[in-house]
DNA sequence: TCTGTTTTTAAAATCATTCTAAACTGTTGA
DNA sequence: TCAACAGTTTAGAATGATTTTAAAAACAGA
């Protein structure tokens, strides 16, 4: 971690490594996003959150943002519920537990479950990744 | 399989057993759905197919019956892109084979994947289901 | 058949997301 | 340093799937 003094040295070389400009959007939206451990995060929330950090950026701005950086691997989309976009910023192999009552995402690490035989893909397409989602709640057995 | 000269005897007895009043729409949803197979269908897809088959049902009641079909368990919702659902008439234990490009959902038998260790899910929380998506295309490695 | 409840419906409403076109910003080269 | 152009951001409109509404129609039991 090099965050020798100056606050958007790592964003910016993310940015850089990426090949996207490093605007003052951008820039901040990946500091919410990096700087913090592992995260999930809709768009909704991480409007908020840039909000609450007194950053201006518009919902518009943070779906771009979003989506470039799922389109150049930072981000990883989670589709858990239709009509929600959820975003992993933790892009290695792994999977999920999902609750469904509170709508929070958990990473499961990819080698915590082991998937053995995988079936041969139709023919002529490739395995582009296999996401599995562990669905749980709080009903009793 | 008891279609007996009375076209709608399956349905109806689909219905019966799943507590649900016979009405003209789900009757004939039901059959389209059930009559024919595994299948995948959008709300969409079906307003089209009921079209084709000369009935007469509001997309409302499309989307009513197939959320109260899932609700019973006669259907199994997908959830494989955001803002598209997919509700797959096979309701036993298996998983699926997606093409992002044409949107093509494909079952993967129970059998034909092996999940191994699963891990413990999370404090208080009992495993409702365990979705499995294999996301293809058609890009060369 | 009558009556009460459920279901269906068209139309409006909602919600997340994307598009539009104009304003703005970052970068490059003179 | 600055002009000029491409890339980016934005507010607001548009989209598309799904849900809600409230009223009309259909079903079930007596």
């Amino acid at each position: 971690m090099d965050s020798s003094g100056r606050p958007y040295s790592k964003a910016f070389e993310i940015l850089r490594k990426a090949g996207l400009r490093p605007t003052r959007q951008r820039l901040g939206l990946a500091r919410l996003l990096f700087e913090n451990g592992d995260r999930h995060v809709t768009a909704e929330q991480l409007q908020a959150e840039s909000a609450a950090a007194s950053m201006r950026v518009s919902l518009a701005t943070i779906y771009n943002t979003l989506n470039q950086f799922s389109q150049v691997g930072l981000l990883r989309e989670v589709v858990v519920e239709p009509g929600r976009s959820y975003f992993d910023t933790n892009t290695s192999d792994h999977h999920h537990f999902f609750h469904e009552e509170t709508g929070l995402l958990q990473d499961i690490a990819g080698d915590a479950i082991s998937v053995g035989a995988i079936p041969q893909p139709p023919a002529g397409t490739t395995v582009e990744r296999i996401d599995i989602i562990v669905r749980v709640n709080n009903k009793v057995k």
